[in-house]
DNA sequence: ACTCATATTGAATGATTATTCAATACAAAA
DNA sequence: TTTTGTATTGAATAATCATTCAATATGAGT
């Protein structure tokens, strides 16, 4: 039986999408897609894991596919809002805040095989579901657009380079994406270490002089 | 099984996975996670698809998982032919087989938005399933060491970079994984062309001298 | 303690789909 | 033509699973 004690009732923070069930089935989702696929996972295992009724998960989100849509919004909510933390951070200059971003791309928090596991399951489906693609697309824009203009003002500290800002943030984003995959398929070999090492070596060799991108 | 010198029928070609039917159907197999996704294909789909009855596709690959690494087997293999032919020219100098290979992996027969959705959904499966695992791996693991031994062959005609070869090749390969995934969002903004030219400017930073990358 | 509104259950339902297999079509050999 | 072995069909089967909903538990207010 489920006695877990509560100071404040479910129902009173259903508008809040913030009861304790609704983020323990998205966690279990998460853990779900990551242990057997998007494509066999099913709502009764998710309700195991999250330890709730088969039928309550259906209630509570409506529907398998509502489930599996939130999971990945929240996700990408996760990684919007790290990333925006460094985007804005003042105390740092255009470089640091480069740099922090790389880190976090390949921080335990954000490129952890579970969520690497979830992130390439969504993208495999984005073709045929409007809807994945609403929550990941415009996000990716800015983040492209974001990078860009980062990297301009790198660029008036520092020597330029054959690339556009526009073409290093780009390439910068892809090889973020690709090495995510690769992640999946070999993580020793593609250690954290790896990739933060091999994404900042990539930027020295651009900007030669600046020693932070060791 | 006995071998008669005229006409052979399809039965006896079976051995050889050469029947019509045998690969009518794993192209139906590939246009139909294409436009459906890999866990919405089914059986019955792609026999129709490939014009022949539900039973005859089962009993053909003997099940549907058999169908699906067929297909998935199939595309590695015309990438690897694809890959090996260039990588073995010797009419061409190091430079020459670097720019074929790029033009190779954005070209329309391999960067086609349906093989990369089915590539991209085998890869979010290849955690679950060994299967896959062991038809990519061994692969990427070639096609990795190949690159890098191309890159050291550059190096010795051009001046060195920050990068050692083994980095080239790993943030060359991340690059290309990473585009055509890019491809499946938004097939407009990344361009054959566009990746390309992309990717050549790249090398083009590592090689300052060599106008060959555009 | 009782009521009532809400939360949660879990068994039943119906839809989907891989797989099987008995029946049939077909093509070559006799 | 008839026979024989193989190719192919498609309807039946059985398994899986999302979804529903009547029944029950819970806990706050009285």
């Amino acid at each position: 039986m489920n006695i877990s004690p509560k100071k404040i009732s479910d129902h009173q923070l259903e508008d809040q999408e913030f009861s304790i069930n609704h983020q323990k089935l998205i966690d279990a989702t998460i853990e779900t897609i990551a242990k057997r696929g998007l494509g066999d996972t099913t709502i009764a295992q998710v309700a195991k894991k999250a330890m709730v009724s088969q039928g309550y998960a259906n209630f509570r989100f409506k529907s398998k596919e509502n489930l599996l849509l939130s999971s990945l919004k929240f996700l990408s909510d996760e990684y919007k809002n790290s990333w925006q933390r460094i985007f804005e951070d003042n105390n740092l200059d255009p470089v640091g805040r480069v740099i922090k971003i790389i880190e976090n791309d390949f921080s335990g928090k954000i490129a952890n095989r579970n969520k690497i596991a979830v992130w390439v399951s969504f993208y495999s489906e984005v073709k045929f579901r409007p809807s994945y693609l609403s929550i990941c697309q415009k996000q990716d824009e800015i983040y492209s657009s974001q990078m860009e203009k980062l990297i301009k003002e790198v660029n008036i500290l520092n020597n330029q380079s054959f690339l556009t800002p526009r073409e290093i943030s780009e390439t910068y984003l892809s090889m973020v994406d690709g090495l995510w995959q690769r992640i999946l398929f070999d993580p020793k070999m593609y250690s954290h270490v790896f990739c933060k090492d091999l994404i900042k070596k990539y930027f020295r060799n651009i900007y030669t002089d600046e020693k932070r991108f060791v």
